[in-house]
DNA sequence: CTTAGTGCAAAACCTTTGCAACTCT
DNA sequence: AGAGTTGCAAAGGTTTTGCACTAAG
């Protein structure tokens, strides 16, 4: 997965955050597995395996900064700790997620419709938003037929 | 806010779970604040001011087995612990949550539009799907004041 | 140089679990 | 009577924090 470096130093710079190796380095983590919901635990194993040896707390830290940044999303699919993921601001479509209630699998689809509702709704309650997640709960086809 | 308690009796006794004062007393506390979104610890704190003294841990295994007979729904508003209400199962209308991101107010919305969405999406996915929440998040009127 | 970031270990937090005593059905 | 439930305390797992040390701008 590509990401914009140039645009991500920016970020950093406005808040006068330093753009250090280990943040290049978990930032990395993402470009490399983009496809995946990775969770701090994950992101700290695969930091470690490629180079140096980063605490986990500065993986917290740093994915903190990330999702503040807007660079990553925070994601909660229910299984105890948070997952992140490349920010659907970087991405040409929204996305959301199917969530199995049986195995924990998380499909993503796409979706476009819901700028439309969004404006509705932003009028009528006062609020100025700026994202919205969409979760879908349910069972798939995978462990339907196991339950038969 | 009433429940059904007629209707949520029999769901306790389909999966033969026994409907003890505890249960009925955490029952009792989302009947007097069924506008909230109550965390555990709340829950914990309100029943224990009406009368007995109910272990923390009967609320959590309590608010397990509600969630689990679709009679209370957790949430997630990111603030580190999980929040109840009454299921969107038991109300006419399905509703979402407008969060603040800076004072974490959570404001609610009604919606109906979302059927036409969710069956187009489990034809193509392979899901069965039982439920969607859906969240937006922005900045608040208050928030948006204070920050001038 | 100065301010922010790192690593480690300890602490904080929410939630779950083991177990003996107890109580609905 | 018997299976399920409770309360307590301890354990579990994730996330945060204090602090001395290090490094980026």
């Amino acid at each position: 997965m590509q990401m914009d470096m140039t645009a991500i130093r920016q970020k950093f710079q406005e808040k006068q955050y330093k753009f250090t190796p280990q943040r290049q380095t978990i930032l990395q983590a993402f470009a490399d597995h983009g496809d995946r919901h990775l969770s701090a635990e994950e992101v700290h194993g695969i930091v470690k395996q490629k180079t140096a040896d980063i605490g986990l707390a500065t993986v917290y830290r740093t994915l903190e900064i990330l999702s503040e940044l807007d660079i990553l999303q925070k994601n909660d699919f229910g299984d105890g700790r948070n997952r992140y993921e490349v920010s659907a601001a970087n991405m040409t479509h929204h996305h959301h997620h199917l969530i199995c209630l049986s195995c924990h699998a998380v499909k993503e689809f796409e979706d476009d419709l819901l700028e439309t509702l969004e404006c509705a709704i932003a009028k009528k309650s006062d609020f100025l938003i700026v994202d919205h997640h969409l979760k879908f709960y349910g069972y798939c086809q995978d462990c339907r037929t196991k339950h038969e």
